[in-house]
DNA sequence: CGTGGATTTGAGAGAAATCAAATCATGTGG
DNA sequence: CCACATGATTTGATTTCTCTCAAATCCACG
């Protein structure tokens, strides 16, 4: 199982730049501690000062935010393969992070990755996820500021199919993802109710398919159409 | 003159994290080469792959995308220390960089920077930078997402309040902030006419004063009621 | 002194929220 | 295997916030 989490690190960061063998050798020295959590349980909560960094090898987690009167709202939706507290190593957590369904998790201690830092190449590939991240989030801004809700869910359901399709999790562009309605309302700043509606708009026009928890992206002219969808930003 | 971009950059520096004296020796060796910028000027578009960064010395700028159909999102305003476009060292840009008013800015080269990053000091400050400013992203994703026009404005000048004290712009907590109402509505993502009644039902309420171009903020306790604002994303 | 951008005002339309209740799943314990 | 509890989804009715459109006013600047 070790072996498993170092893989999908390796494979992470060659990804995200030029990584070469001796860099390896140092990330397989790494002692990461892989574990297992529950659906619908929070990793992290914001003020939270943990002393590792979480990768995510199998299932679906979210980062969210939640207000004084209890209202919440979704960050960002994170999927295999990705590091979603990397910042946790510089500032305290200002947000929380959930897993949506059971996810298989690998620990990797700050002190690692500290160490990790003196190879140069590994540095800059950390610093790029941040950036990339951030432009994850700044598209986000664009989504619940700018559009209206039908295009906010079809413009999720495009990213998502971009990403897991690039993650490798997605056969022929549909995908599954355990989500609630409710979920889905604090993700696009809408209500429940409306989600709902928005939903059943996209399945009656057979714009989307949904069955269990699989989303099958019928048309995806269309979605890019309605959310004017551009991957520039996913880099 | 040059020596002014310097002193900024090191401080900024600083401010991010440990800096010993060698550190700050390679800084001080940078060709840091200042300019003057007009308002309303854009400094960077949508996939531009500038060959420098700007730190910006004087002025106000912010990031914006706009889609198709004309509407702009605005992401994030900046201000004197910053260095809004640090990404484009990594990523191509994702949107457009704007001067709100005339700028000082000093473009320090790729190369110049990519040669700092050989200092694990200055790395580990420089990804922190890109950490901030992710963070100060994920508020303004809630701040659009969930909460109504009023408290969003409240969020956003709180928000200014604290960064430009922190920069030592702003005395006794009122600042200049020289921007109009349709660049408040797409920080916000409301229409315009809506900023403006949100705007008088501010100052009507002797909550903000806004004379010229300076917001002062009478009753900073009923801003951070209405917002729910709390700093901690700050850090 | 005219011109164009920014602000202000009013009226009407529309998107989405809220409230409330019904229905549908799912899982548990008897 | 059924009764029941719980959470998710669906539906309808009403309200509220915000937008859009249009016009008036204000203001800075050449």
């Amino acid at each position: 199982m070790p072996g498993q989490f170092i893989a999908t690190l390796t494979h992470k960061l060659r990804s995200l730049g030029v990584i070469n063998d001796d860099d390896i050798r140092i990330v397989e020295s790494v002692a990461v501690k892989g574990k297992v959590i529950g659906a619908d349980c929070r990793l992290l909560k914001e003020n939270d000062k943990p002393g590792h960094c979480c990768l995510i090898l199998n299932g679906y987690a979210y980062s969210s935010k939640t207000s004084a009167s209890g209202e919440r709202q979704i960050l960002s939706l994170h999927i295999p393969g990705e590091i979603p507290d990397l910042h946790s190593l510089h500032v305290a957590m200002d947000h929380d992070l959930t897993t949506m369904t059971e996810c298989t998790v690998g620990l990797i201690p700050h002190d690692a990755i500290l160490a990790l830092l003196a190879r140069p190449n590994i540095a800059k590939a950390l610093w790029r996820e941040t950036i990339l991240q951030a432009s994850i989030s700044r598209e986000w801004i664009v989504n619940v500021g700018r559009r209206e809700s039908l295009a906010r869910l079809a413009h999720v359901l495009l990213e998502l199919r971009h990403r897991l399709t690039t993650a490798g999790r997605s056969k022929n562009g549909s995908f599954e993802l355990p989500i609630t309605q409710s979920e889905w309302a604090d993700c696009l700043g809408i209500s429940t109710v409306h989600v709902n509606r928005v939903l059943q708009h996209l399945r009656r026009q057979r714009i989307i398919a949904l069955e269990r928890n699989t989303y099958r992206l019928l048309d995806v002219c269309k979605l890019v159409e309605v959310s004017q969808f551009n991957p520039n930003y996913l880099h």
